[in-house]
DNA sequence: AATATCCAGTGGTCAGACCATTTTGCATTT
DNA sequence: AAATGCAAAATGGTCTGACCACTGGATATT
């Protein structure tokens, strides 16, 4: 088989890390056992925890506090990405696929977003264009579009998504004018002209 | 200071990695010195460089070969976000947001499938309803339509979704009997249909 | 009661050993 | 000379044990 590739321990270390946390229900600020703790809980030596831990930790979902223990963090995309951007030299085909995805989830929420707008809602998104007005304006309103889809999955792969896309598209706030514009095609529920405003945010 | 923060081992030894691979111009495919010569090289143990070199191979950026050495990987962030996921998108989702994007994701895989359609596509499509008929049909149709697409990255999050779909959802296979409309929904290009056919799937 | 000290728990680092896999180079065979 | 087979070296994978550094709470001292 061309496929039968054994995992290292690390790798099922890091696995088991996750399901404890599932099964815990542990949030952000709960401690995880101490590394020798895990040593027996999850069967495996100290450096394969270790180099698990160091992974996560990498990767900004723990923090780990020297004599104290080693804590759940509340997750921020841009720590990944800005630690990325150090290593990556060039996209290659990956800047149009992360783009095509952002696009493609901003289009749902809106769409979805349309659907249940009301006057409140109304009111709140004409604030935020006026809150950021000029600063990431954008980000905040498409935001608010997905808390409005009452979707905190889609909210949270659009944004995972949306700090990789940073990653390779450095530019962003450009977008942020048509805001206006956009909200206006919102509270006419004109889907036609929602995808036209889009798509041509991401030259398509 | 506040700032006073020491930097840890493998943290230091991460940046040397990042600064060696940009003086040697090293790039994907090219081979990092083995563990043991970057002891030296880096001036830590080998542990250290062990940690240091696991957590960047499960961001992504490279990959090692037992008994070959470590070499530089091609960047695809997808594989960071698919990880990522399974950290951050774990358990307490409802069953209604979890059917809901991947009701969307499919929406949007028959949409832009559909752009992407010819009569080459069309035909293996139709191989595909034939040969998995009324065996994880659905599966398998959504599935080309996604590689119609041409974006890695979606079909990851899609697979994704589905996978945990099912710990919530058993019942998938009803869907199967579609795919025939489905189809020629996409060969006449009607949005609206498709869009008609896949809410109705989901009850929406 | 306030303070100082100690100590157990925890992460941080290192050195060394041994195993598993792959490559390499040499000896043998053809 | 070419092909083959085998032993050795190189390399990653894993484990163990030791020791250091930091933290927080228990204890002793004032």
């Amino acid at each position: 088989m061309t496929n039968s590739e054994k995992a290292k321990v690390y790798q099922e270390v890091l696995e088991k890390i996750r399901l404890f946390i599932e099964q815990h229900q542990l949030s952000p600020g709960d401690r995880l056992p101490s590394e020798r703790d895990l040593t027996e809980e999850l069967n495996a030596s100290r450096s394969s925890i270790r180099e698990a831990l160091r992974a996560i930790e990498l990767l900004g979902l723990i923090e780990t506090r020297h004599g104290e223990g080693t804590f759940i963090k509340t997750y921020r995309p841009y720590h990944t990405v800005s630690l990325l951007s150090t290593f990556i030299l060039n996209g290659t085909r990956t800047k149009e696929e992360l783009l095509e995805v952002k696009m493609l989830l901003e289009l749902n929420a809106a769409k979805l977003g349309m659907e249940h707008i009301n006057q409140t809602s109304i009111k709140r998104l004409h604030g935020t264009i006026m809150k950021y007005s000029g600063h990431h304006c954008y980000y905040y309103f498409i935001q608010e579009l997905f808390l409005l889809c009452k979707n905190d999955l889609l909210l949270n792969i659009w944004q995972l998504i949306e700090g990789f896309s940073k990653t390779v598209d450095v530019a962003d706030e450009f977008r942020d004018g048509i805001c206006q514009e956009l909200l206006a095609a919102i509270e006419n529920k004109d889907e036609h002209e929602i995808q036209l405003i889009i798509g041509n945010l991401y030259h398509l």
